[in-house]
RNA sequence: GCGCCAGUAGCUCAGUGGAUUAGAGCAUCGCCCUGCGGAGGCGAAGGUCGCAGGUUCGAGUCCUGCCUGGCGCGCCA
């Protein structure tokens, strides 16, 4: 990354001053570099002149000028390909400023890295997971888990971005008695069902209580008569939710699926949480945890004792008196079979704020398993409420029942629905406005940053049309050309490009997706304040500049597609 | 009551590895437009960064207390 190697080369002129003697011989802090507010700050600034003074004062009571030591640095940087040069500001800043000629040439090697630029080497060599989504298998998915989905997956292109191994999971609930309750409800649908279009004798059987009634039900219901016909419905009840369970959950989770292909969501995995008990691995684990005393019996249940852990003031019960497990039970499980048996080196679980209070318990599962809690992180994210024409909006119209992942999809397009999701910080509420989402002004920041790519495909096609060497074929004499870019509107553009690696770092190292949001806005902005001052096909432009400037245009497809398609939108070319 | 999260411009929000003058979009006002898609661009105005203390040479950012709002505190998931 650059600003590693400009952290190095500040590193080894401070080594320098001090072997020449013009620096004292103590110990310097790692060197920081930060992106100054200022652009007359320039591209690169270090404090570390400010925290050096500050120690030696703090260990010997004398005080040192910050100035002074900046100073002594900043001699030993020589400007060379990639320092243009170095400045002393403030009190006692050091800014670097990058090389013009550097810049220019960092057009081809943008263009050169296509679909990988801005890649980084983070996370080579560590296998991570993400789970994300992992919504009960008994409907459609609610509007809210959009969110969850849209994070999820973009967290995981970005880990994919900074070299991390990614493994994308979807834990499916069915080992519960939430799906059970699906079953049986969807057992008197598709029961009532035959009894109507097969002629059977009226059972007058009711949803079960806590069951599910959501419209839905009724397709699931078909499907499963068109598979099966009117078999199941003259088995016996029991014998009957025994099969329905398998098919009722593939038409369930296979509905999810193609929901959240909609959205241009997918999975590595779809892990089933029934195949933990059906292993014997959940009650392996009990037995283990018993015998080391975390599970103990009382009041007839069995329980977790968490509260032997730091943040948690109870226990928590795993097996109920009535012998079924809880929830918990499976969840110990399963994170055993993450960390243990498949050994990833860190797993990151996508929350609703709601499931907050469950956090603690992890970090105590963690422990009582002797895992180290910092492997598991927990992303949470907070409410969606969805807004049309000025009003929340909670129900479908066409189902009467809760709003769908797929209804809002269908209604904004998958492009603005994951763009307005990643627009706040994931700990914040967000208002989705679905009439501004499908607005074609600039009010509507999906469509300005996608229109940003638009125009640049339609000028680089236009291009051809005028006879232009297509800039894609690297011209012989690319290197030279470069260098006639030196208006400060193409340069701005270079420098905004080359940020992408630190923006994927970034968005890595606080699981925070919606930069890229801000980012692409940016690149977009640049471009346009590129485009407005540097004509490219027009007479008065000198052919050897167009041509280079064309190159710059290309290089501005590449990144702006390369930030829509981290965020898992489409890179239009025209609109 | 306890815990977690949020409170930054009129509105919607970035920024929370302390650091050079706190940002963007929208809305408002003014300007650029006979030049590649104006679905643009430039500029102005707009802020006690919830409040009060504290740490620091330096705090929107760290610490403490408080206020407001959301969420959580089941033998639910």
């Amino acid at each position: 990354m650059i600003r590693d190697q400009i952290r190095q080369i500040v590193t080894e002129a401070i080594a320098s001053a001090q072997l020449s003697g013009n620096l004292p011989q103590i110990e310097f802090p790692p060197v920081e570099i930060q992106r100054p507010n200022q652009p007359e700050h320039g591209d690169y600034s270090s404090n570390v002149a400010l925290l050096v003074a500050s120690a030696v004062r703090k260990a010997t009571g004398e005080r040192a000028n910050p100035r002074q030591i900046a100073q002594a640095v900043a001699e030993r940087i020589e400007p060379g390909e990639l320092v243009g040069s170095v400045e002393l500001a403030g009190p006692g800043f050091i800014n670097v400023r990058l090389n013009d000629r550097w810049l220019q040439q960092s057009v081809l090697a943008i263009i050169e890295q296509g679909n990988d630029f801005g890649a980084i080497d983070k996370g080579v060599g560590q296998r991570w997971q993400v789970e994300y989504v992992s919504a009960n298998p008994t409907g459609p998915l609610h509007y809210g888990g959009g969110r969850n989905a849209v994070l999820g997956d973009t967290l995981a292109n970005l880990l994919e971005a900074a070299g991390y191994e990614v493994q994308r999971e979807f834990y499916v609930n069915d080992g519960g008695t939430q799906i059970q309750l699906f079953i049986e409800s969807l057992y008197v649908c598709y029961l009532q069902l035959c009894e109507e279009q097969d002629g059977l004798p009226q059972r007058n059987l009711e949803i079960p209580e806590g069951g599910y009634q959501g419209a839905y039900l009724h397709d699931y219901a078909k499907l499963v008569r068109e598979q099966v016909g009117d078999r199941l419905a003259k088995l016996d009840r029991d014998d009957a939710i025994a099969e329905l369970r398998q098919i009722g959950r593939e038409i369930v989770v296979s509905d999810i699926k193609e929901e959240l292909d909609e959205l241009g969501v997918t999975f590595d995995r779809w892990f089933s949480e029934q195949s933990l008990y059906d292993e014997g691995l959940v009650d392996q684990l009990l037995e283990d945890l018993s015998g080391k005393g975390e599970v103990i019996k009382r009041d007839g249940a069995q329980w977790f004792l968490a509260s032997k852990y730091p943040g948690n003031e109870k226990d928590e019960v795993v097996v109920r008196s009535n012998g079924l497990p809880t929830y918990f039970a499976s969840d110990i499980a399963y994170h055993y079979d993450k960390f243990v048996r498949r050994n990833f080196d860190r797993v990151i679980n996508v929350w609703a704020v709601d499931h907050q209070g469950h956090i603690p318990r992890m970090g105590a599962v963690m422990r009582a398993l002797e895992l180290d809690p910092d492997r598991l992180e927990i992303l949470l994210y907070n409410l969606v409420k969805l807004i049309r024409d000025g009003q929340e909006v909670k129900m479908s119209k066409r189902s009467g029942d809760f709003l769908t992942v797929r209804e809002v999809v269908e209604e904004v397009g998958p492009d603005a629905v994951r763009f307005m999701l990643l627009t706040t910080g994931p700990e914040r509420n967000i208002d989705f406005d679905m009439s501004l989402a499908v607005q074609r002004r600039n009010e509507n920041r999906v469509f300005y940053v996608q229109y940003g790519h638009a125009r640049i495909c339609s000028l680089l096609q236009r291009a051809l049309q005028n006879g232009y060497q297509n800039p894609e074929e690297m011209p012989e004499d690319a290197s030279e050309i470069v260098t006639l870019l030196t208006d400060p509107a193409e340069l701005t553009l270079v420098r905004r490009m080359l940020e992408m690696e630190e923006q994927i770092e970034l968005a890595v190292e606080r699981l925070s997706p919606h930069n890229l949001t801000y980012y692409a806005e940016d690149l977009t902005k640049t471009f346009s304040v590129f485009y407005e001052n540097c004509q490219v096909l027009h007479s008065e432009v000198p052919p050897q500049l167009a041509r280079a400037r064309l190159l710059l245009i290309l290089a501005a497809r590449t990144a702006l597609s390369r930030v829509l398609r981290l965020m898992g939108m489409t890179a239009p070319e025209e609109m």
